[in-house]
DNA sequence: GCCAACGTTGGC
DNA sequence: GCCAACGTTGGC
């Protein structure tokens, strides 16, 4: 099992949205940068991720399972993109913003707190686990 | 709204 | 193959 972020404006597409979509899930589609695009390819099914709104929230405000497998994205011909499909699993009781992160010194090396630009990304058993327990939410 | 950081593009 | 220019993301 492997952990993940995915980072939306909540303008373009929010945890709401997501959330209506039920278990039949979404394509994570419009994602235009190699590494992001990458990282989805090492998905599998089942895996769980973070759902985090950048920009105006920046806050992570649920949890997400990958429910199809890396394909071509719908929202282009352009071959070289790719996506997964993700469906919403649960909201944090609690959403954890970036500067709750940012402050915790266990989270120091989490991608969320050092790389700001990258869409999609890892996150570490040890980071899940600490990510859900500030948000008072189930792993 | 600004702009730093970073990835991508394209001229050479 | 290098690197300057450009575009985009996202924190502030």
């Amino acid at each position: 099992m492997n952990y993940w972020l995915f980072k939306s404006e909540s303008e373009v597409w929010s945890w709401d949205q997501q959330v209506a979509k039920g278990d039949i899930g979404e394509e994570w589609d419009g994602v235009r940068s190699y590494q992001a695009r990458n990282i989805m390819r090492e998905m599998q099914l089942g895996d769980l991720g973070f759902f985090y709104h950048s920009r105006a929230e920046k806050e992570i405000v649920g949890i997400i399972e990958v429910c199809a497998l890396a394909h071509p994205d719908s929202s282009t011909d352009d071959e070289r993109w790719e996506c997964v499909d993700i469906k919403a699993v649960r909201p944090f009781v609690k959403p954890v913003t970036l500067a709750t992160c940012k402050a915790d010194p266990r989270l120091a090396d989490m991608v969320l707190v050092n790389n700001s630009r990258l869409s999609v990304q890892p996150v570490s058993p040890e980071e899940w686990t600490i990510v859900c327990e500030l948000g008072a939410t189930d792993p």
